[in-house]
DNA sequence: CACCTGTTATATTATTTGTATAACAGGTGG
DNA sequence: CCACCTGTTATACAAATAATATAACAGGTG
């Protein structure tokens, strides 16, 4: 999988990296039981530090979408509790309501945007 | 409006700060023309220092959601271009939505809890 | 025994966050 | 005119975070 950074972005590079994983993940790029590069050669690739990498995956791990296999490295490995998943997901769907709702986007507004991303990311899968 | 800022969080607390505000807006606690308290007041109140409070506000301009008027201070207007604000909302979705998918939730899944949490808000505004 | 994993420790630099004083410019009302 | 209120700006400083740089360690593989 292809892992651009911008490194002119006010986004941390760790943090970036995760969005990108859990994207590859979404569309299909990772899966499960898949092994991500180890996290010298990622750096190396990238052209970063093998701890900032290093942290990536141990947010990754936390968050529950790696599993580490002391044999073969960070193995992709997604959580599906899905309880779990909802209360996080709420947790941040609230703060971006909540300006949809003050600059007048009606529900409605938010469904079709929603289906439109959900539509662009199945695109990706199927192809 | 009552704020309360956790100061154990790891969000940043002019970052919370402006979460209050924009929540604030969304369920009518704050209407456009309202004055925000004065950087000073609003800092002595929390316990806080001046310019986080500044900053906040500044960050609330910069995204369209409070003018400053020289003769009165930071007033709540909401800037209700549709576009822009779609497209911001939809960068700040596409994050969420990949973690959503990588947990198996359906579009459906993600209707029902957006129209849960406005649900929630709305009921703070007819109250 | 080399070689690959992630992990840990330590140190250093740069940036961000929050605080602390202080001053300045514009507007208001006595 | 003058105190007094706005936000704004300029410094300075401490603490935390982000990223880099070396180096070493433990577990597993061939």
């Amino acid at each position: 999988m292809l892992i651009h950074i911008d490194f002119n972005s006010e986004e941390a590079i760790y943090q970036q990296l995760c969005n990108q994983i859990i994207l590859g993940i979404a569309t299909c790029q990772f899966e499960d039981g898949q092994v991500l590069p180890s996290v010298r050669q990622l750096a190396d690739d990238i052209g970063i530090n093998m701890h900032t990498v290093n942290k990536a995956y141990t947010v990754l791990k936390q968050e529950g979408f790696v599993k580490v296999d002391r044999r073969r490295g960070a193995v992709i490995s997604v959580d599906y509790d899905k309880q779990r998943a909802e209360k996080a997901i709420g947790k941040d769907l609230r703060v971006i309501l909540a300006e949809a709702i003050c600059r007048n986007l009606t529900r409605e507004d938010i469904h079709s945007l929603v289906d439109r991303i959900y539509d662009e990311y199945e695109r990706y899968i199927n192809s």
